[in-house]
DNA sequence: CCATGCTCGGGCAATTTGCCCGTTGTTCTG
DNA sequence: CAGAACAACGGGCAAATTGCCCGAGCATGG
């Protein structure tokens, strides 16, 4: 009788948590086990329980979720891991299965989305939200897909840490690696994005929607209202 | 007897839609007789009814919400918007008015204060709800603000060129100064504003409103949006 | 098992930055 | 009108960063 679907939900907001797992809870095959709120707690609670599927968040603070899908698909290839995220933007789809995410749906789907895509995902088929994949479709056809799309994961990561208005330094401690190595894929990413100043790196950035604008402008409302 | 004040309501969401057309309705001197979904329609709707208000969010799928408006206003640059927003932030009332609106106010204003607004704007004139009023004045005093008023013309002017994306070089010959001046100025700009990098520099930028929020996603969008 | 590709970083010249300085104007002001 | 104040300009120079190339260590996929 193990056609119980165990599952670990991982996302920074507890609330957010909460709320999935009630939803989740109503479906009587589906078991939420476990839960974590950033990427090195997500490993170490996926060594734990090894829950049959992690429906993730990748917007997480600090470790990024992406490098959280690799550290558990190496501690087990089998892991299935279904994306949550808030992000429409197909770059980020394409990264988290570059990554080894089975699935990638988007906050706005429907519920029903959610449940049909954790079925898919514990059957261990690939499976994409609605306007991802016709996002993605579109991309193929345009020659206009993404130079996004040429960064490595880990350029993806860095670059995001980058907009995020990290100094190479900071990127290097978080990330464990030699400043040396930031600073390198930091030229890497700008030749890649065909770019040559950070100014340009950031405006773009902000076109491919990696910086949230809305966060970047309530950020000066907060400022101005203290 | 043309006092009755004839209304197009733009939201993504139908179910919100359906509820201020029900509490707009009960005023006998305003008739909802267009409604929108999404930017495109809402230009095209404009078009075929020509209401003499628009009320509409601006957070519109694929943002196109201010792009709708300039086109409605470029279309008809009598057309009387007002913009009925969930955000706070005063830049985005900025950006609105910029773009072409009349009024802007938010959905946590009382449905008093969205029918006075209305009846302001069928009058031709400006309206802003009273948390944004009061949140446009504090920036007026800011701190940030203050910053930018510590610029000199001089470096106000490079930094408006350094944020359009060109470079020291670029910047120098524009203005027949020696590189050496214009990274002295680039230097200086950051000191004052209190940056270390581009990248907040630009940040920053953006949150200023010296960078047109428009001009930088417009295609972005257009893309994902078809 | 070889080719490919990613991650990581060393090396090093070339450029840029951070911070200082002095020169030349132009106001503003007592 | 003398002189203070400040803008604009740019030189100098050490320190830091960038641009570009390189090789090593590992996975991955034929």
């Amino acid at each position: 009788m193990t056609n119980v679907i165990t599952i670990m939900l991982v996302d920074d907001h507890a609330i957010v948590r909460e709320g999935y797992r009630s939803l989740l809870q109503k479906q009587d095959n589906l078991e939420v086990i476990a839960e974590a709120c950033d990427g090195t707690e997500a490993y170490s609670q996926y060594k734990k329980y090894q829950p049959d599927i992690v429906v993730m968040d990748i917007s997480l603070p600090g470790q990024s979720g992406l490098k959280a899908i690799e550290r558990i698909r190496q501690f087990d290839a089998k892991a299935k891991i279904l994306v949550f995220s808030m992000h429409q933007n197909p770059s980020f789809a394409l990264q988290a299965t570059r990554a080894g995410a089975l699935g990638y749906i988007t906050k706005s789907s429907d519920p029903e989305d959610l449940i049909r895509a954790i079925a898919e995902v514990a059957k261990n088929k690939h499976t994409l939200s609605a306007d991802i994949a016709q996002a993605l479709a579109m991309e193929k056809l345009g020659q206009e897909q993404s130079a996004l799309d040429e960064l490595t994961v880990r350029e993806f990561e860095i670059l995001r840490l980058l907009v995020d208005a990290k100094s190479n330094q900071d990127i290097a401690e978080l990330l464990n690696i030699s400043p040396k190595t930031v600073s390198n894929s930091h030229y890497i990413i700008k030749k890649k994005l065909g770019v040559s100043s950070d100014i340009e790196l950031t405006r773009l950035a902000i076109k491919m929607n990696l910086v949230n604008l809305l966060d970047l402008v309530d950020e000066a409302h907060e400022d101005n209202s203290q």
